[in-house]
DNA sequence: TTGTATGCGTTATCAG
DNA sequence: CTGATAACGCATACAA
């Protein structure tokens, strides 16, 4: 079924057809019924492929998430989940590609091709080969998430810095003095993750403004994890009274730890961290947190993209979110720990 | 950049350009590898959307998720990683539809205009609109899940039927006599959810089958929910001493509720169900349950896709998994419950 | 071993 | 207001 089927059965030419279905020169009223009679009737649709061809555009965005045999926090799907909305209200497809490290021919395919009008890029490290070829191949691209050089590209992200330093002076001013940082997992880390590092130097800089005792661990992104993380955490530390924690994934396990060493939250022990609020509200007890809007960011990806499709020449343009801690259960005034030396 | 181009530059034709990426003529290793030094200094590649409307395929597949607004559980989470793991791995590119309702405009993109090889349908209802519009347009389809005329369409699914049969026998056999069902939302029951309702006819036969008594309850997709839910059996049902269910994100809530009814699990009563296996053991404690291969069930969709496409004349073919119960911590003998008259 | 020519289904230009 | 026709970039049948 295609337009010379439509022209044919209306009696009238292609271009007839073709412009009665844009709009784009005056077709009388009569054709027009007619054309679209015909149209209703076959149930024709104009080919993607060939509009493709001729206009130059797919009307079509690339989401680049983390490879799929990895599991996605609740914060990444957040994100999946509010770029692939705002999709579909500007009546865009989008072609998913799960691709993590380099040379990954989903990835190529996607942005290589003309598949596709843009790319939203996920989990985007501080050194990043995915931007790099990205920027190669001219496509316009919008990271979730930042390099080290962010000048280069048009991003969205969360200022984990900011927010992990308002986590540990949120803890200071309850009197905490000697607090955990529960990062994500060290292959992230040592593969330079933004966010991680990010949230590193917030910590680091807080805890030295306040004069705090800080401790950094790595945690790999499951329940299991944060529990013996936690167990070794309370062993080498007898001193520590609160964790904050950008390992959302990991505080089931922590929580599980605290309650096996008979440590209350918020009573004998603070936590707090960022999180996306669904998962902050539906852990027990609600984690105090700075809550993630994913659905802003990734709303506004999908916004900054098609501005830049319409016009790739536009400056490279930034927006740093920095959520406020939300108040939950999980945090409360400093106390020794029971059978502390 | 066009083969046209490389032709140009290589000093040959575009055929001869043509057939040396394809290799579906000879071409002599010299011009051969000229070409493919242009190519590698412009890097050049093939324009989808031509290939697309020359070869009449895409090598593209439609995935149809729930809508993104609705919060995907374990289990879908689970089907979709894989359907976009086993599609990278046939080197096929996934075109995503958040689509619920009848005339979902990224629905009807997806099915016609031709973007898709075929489409992987999740969420299917008893009665489902976008299977009826997908026969109609005759693109090749696989359903996870499937309607209530099961021959009409290819299908992988879970049978939930006899799995939640096994979990009211497993309940039985350890000596529990008043049993309940918790279903998901009312509303997807409503709308002729099949697993629900197969859930729902497995529950009802294994109780009438072993004497017991069952009692039936729905309950929203999530943790306040499942607690509330609970609560309210608690109360209603003095002689109630086990749950079954299908509602795998309202788990952490019904344990909640029975925690703050002073019941320990599995000692005072027990918990099973239908659930993906990483959900099943991140839970605390351990969920006994039939652990849902969403791995499998997603290759295997994708895999019965592509060969549709290939032969669209197939019969159809059906996968019908009942994963066996995984014993973990949550079930154990009855034990009247404490405070009862 | 290579080149020429055609058509896939659209949109848009040019001509009536 | 409408029709004929030329691209868009590619794969391939046909010729050499």
């Amino acid at each position: 079924m295609n337009i010379g089927e439509i022209a044919k059965r209306s009696g009238v030419s292609r271009s007839t057809v073709s412009y009665a279905l844009s709009g784009k020169r005056p077709v009388s009223e009569g054709t027009r019924r007619r054309i679209q009679a015909v149209i209703d009737e076959l149930g024709y649709r104009p080919n993607a492929a060939a509009r493709a061809l001729k206009e130059g555009r797919t009307r079509t965005i690339g989401l680049v998430i983390p490879p799929a045999s990895r599991r996605l926090t609740d914060v990444q799907l957040g994100f999946v989940a509010s770029v692939v909305d705002a999709a579909a209200r500007a009546d865009l497809d989008i072609l998913l590609s799960p691709s993590g490290g380099e040379h990954d021919r989903s990835f190529e395919r996607v942005v290589t091709g003309s598949r596709v009008d843009g790319v939203i890029l996920m989990e985007i490290r501080l050194e990043d080969e995915r931007v790099t070829r990205l920027r190669q191949t001219g496509l316009p691209f919008v990271g979730i998430g930042h390099t080290s050089r962010p000048d280069e590209m048009t991003w969205v992200d969360i200022d984990y810095e900011t927010l992990m330093a308002r986590c540990v002076r949120h803890l200071a001013d309850l009197g905490h003095r000697h607090i955990a940082l529960v990062n994500r997992s060290a292959e992230l880390v040592a593969a330079g993750y933004g966010p991680s590092h990010r949230a590193q130097l917030g910590f680091t800089e807080a805890v030295a403004e306040r004069g705090l005792e800080g401790v950094e661990v790595c945690c790999a992104d499951d329940a299991q994890a944060g529990r013996s993380c936690v167990e070794r955490l309370l062993a080498a530390h007898p001193g520590l009274t609160a964790i904050a924690t950008v390992n959302e994934a990991a505080i089931p396990g922590m929580y599980r730890a605290l309650t096996d060493a008979r440590l209350t939250v918020p009573g004998d022990f603070s936590v707090t961290g960022v999180s996306a609020r669904h998962w902050a509200e539906n852990l027990h007890p609600p984690l105090t947190a700075a809550d993630i809007l994913a659905d802003e960011l990734g709303a506004h990806a999908v916004d900054l993209l098609v501005r830049r499709i319409a016009d790739p020449g536009l400056p490279h343009r930034h927006l740093l979110v920095a959520p406020p801690i939300s108040l939950r259960e999980t945090t409360g005034p400093a106390r020794p720990r029971p059978g502390r030396p």
